[in-house]
Formats: C-alpha cells, sequence, structure tokens
DNA sequence: GCGCTAAGTTAGACTTATTCTAGATTTACA
DNA sequence: TGTAAATCTAGAATAAGTCTAACTTAGCGC
C-alpha cells in the first residue's frame, strides 16, 4: 500500500521504520488526538469504521515507533501503557484524583544537579502527581473534606 | 497477632495503618531489600518457607501501605508495577538495556521552573532514563555496535 | 478476659493487558 | 517482476491485577 502521505512516508523512511498503512494509522491517531492513548482505545479508534490493525499489530507498531522516536509511552500507573506522538519533549503532571495525565512545558535540569555517577543518560522526564485543575475546582465547590 | 516489633508497631499506628502480620511481612521484605520488588516477586518470596499473605493480600497491603505513605509504587513501563519502601524522597534511574531501576539521590527543581499553572502538585519525581553503569561495562568490553 | 463489629484475609474465579504463534501478506530492492 | 525478509493477522497463551463470598482478626467497651 503506497498511499501515504509524502511528509509522514519521509519521516518513516528517516526513522528507519518501514512505512506500512497500520503503523501510519497508529502514528496519525496519536497524532491527532493528543490524551495519551492507550493500545485498547488506539486499537478501538484505527478500526472505527474501517479494519486497519489487529490488536497484535497496534502493539508492534507502537514499540517500532516508540523504538525510532516519533512515539514515546509515558508515565502510567500499573494499569495499562499510555502513549504520545511526541513532537516535542514534555514532562507530565498525572492527576491523583481522575488519573488523566496532562502534558507539561519542557524545562532543563540544571547541570549537575543530578548525581548520577557513571550512567549514560539518554533522556529524563519529571512526573508531577496532584490535583488537576479540573478536580481542584470540583472540590472546591464540593464539601471538600479530604 | 502481636508479636510485631515495637518501633514497626508504632510506625503503623502513627499512619493510620492498622498493623497485621500480612502488612507488616510485606514492609519488612521491601525495607530490606532495596530492589523495587513486584507484587509477585514480593508475594514469593513473603511465602517463602512459610505461608503469610495471598496474593490478593500482598495487593491489598501494598495499597494501605502506599496511601499511607510508608511505600511507594515506582515508575513502572508498561508491565508490572514495583514497590519501594520510601524511607526518603529519592528520584529514579531505568536502564534501557536490563530494565533495573536504581536509585538517584534527592534533588529540589529550582522554584519557578515549571509552568504548572493552578495545579496542586503533591509531588513529583524525575526519571532518568539511558544505561546503567554495568551495562555501560559490559557494553564496552563486547563489540558494542549500537 | 469476653463478645461484638468493622476491617482484613483467603483461594480461586474473573477481567484486563500484553505477548506469542504459525501461516498469509506486503515491502524493499535487484 | 521475483524473492527474501519484514510485517500482519486471528486467536491462543500468559501475565498482572481485581473481585467475591466465606472466614479470621483487631479494636474497643464491658
Ligand atoms: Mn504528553
Ligand atoms: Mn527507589
Ligand atoms: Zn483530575
Ligand atoms: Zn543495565
Amino acid at each position: 500500500m503506497s498511499s501515504m502521505s509524502g511528509e509522514l512516508r519521509q519521516a518513516f523512511l528517516a526513522a528507519d521504520v518501514r512505512p506500512t498503512v497500520q503503523r501510519y494509522a497508529v502514528l496519525h491517531y496519536l497524532a491527532r488526538n493528543r490524551v495519551h492513548a492507550t493500545a485498547e482505545e488506539i486499537f478501538r479508534e484505527v478500526n472505527r469504521r474501517d479494519p486497519r490493525a489487529s490488536r497484535a499489530t497496534v502493539y508492534n507498531s507502537l514499540k517500532s515507533l516508540a523504538r525510532a522516536g516519533l512515539v514515546r509511552e509515558v508515565v502510567s500507573d500499573g494499569k495499562a501503557a499510555r502513549f504520545d506522538a511526541s513532537l516535542h519533549p514534555h514532562h507530565h503532571f498525572v492527576c491523583e484524583r481522575c488519573g488523566e495525565v496532562e502534558d507539561v512545558a519542557w524545562f532543563e535540569l540544571p547541570a549537575g544537579k543530578a548525581p548520577l555517577g557513571a550512567r549514560q543518560v539518554r533522556s529524563f522526564e519529571v512526573v508531577f502527581r496532584g490535583v488537576c485543575e479540573k478536580c481542584a475546582a470540583a472540590q472546591s465547590l464540593t464539601g471538600e473534606t479530604e
């Protein structure tokens, strides 16, 4: 199948990932829906009206795309892994009430802060936890005991 | 069962967690073995010679202990959740080759760095990824193509 | 101590998440 | 085109975690 948009196709080739309809569908969904979707959600949406990829292929695609850096797996809390079309580096905020994972603009760590010894750091991410804006609002309306 | 060491017992009571043999066994294992164990590992080790807790109870205990702050769940990559007897705050380093999760000494984020808006941040953690010291050594011995 | 009640535990069934398998299909490239 | 390697598929298999209903135990007042 060669009906893939030229631009995306280049991205795949540049990243040394064979362009296939399935991989394209997965990446396309993630790029359009910036919601930290689970593999299951991606599977469902990608096959909504038109079967495109089996479950195994969604997992395989996510793995290939992640290896190539076109997608990244974000921190998950025990439950299903969540994915992100990482166009730009950023950090995450996880709401302890509703479970939403929100983006936080990127910032560097001041050099020399982290005592990492001889480890080779390839990337890092700051994960914040707390109460998101929406939940905080709902909370202040209600009794708000806790 | 009231044969729990006085010190631990106080910790439980202070944290408002009912002291039970099972919870004690789980916490004790985590405190003695600083290895970011999975629930399954804890289950196996805790019951090694002497049955102490069912699988469900290990999960329940971890949940109670985590809620009370006596234990924390560390970032995991899709696979099984890992736990840590969090005696002191610290960050983590995940080796992309062997999967080990190592501790990184705590450091604060410079105030004002993170653009978090109206979110209520309760905690944060920096997760580093890369190659651990051991794997880096093994790698430089071998051909080391990748 | 004794007895009551709420909280906690258990084994095992169940659900959900992810990986594996073996055969069919597609891609890259000459 | 022709071919080999890579990828895809449905479904089986495995792993991780939750739930249930019956059975203890901890906490508390007498
Ligand atoms: Mn994100
Ligand atoms: Mn740790
Ligand atoms: Zn929220
Ligand atoms: Zn390593």
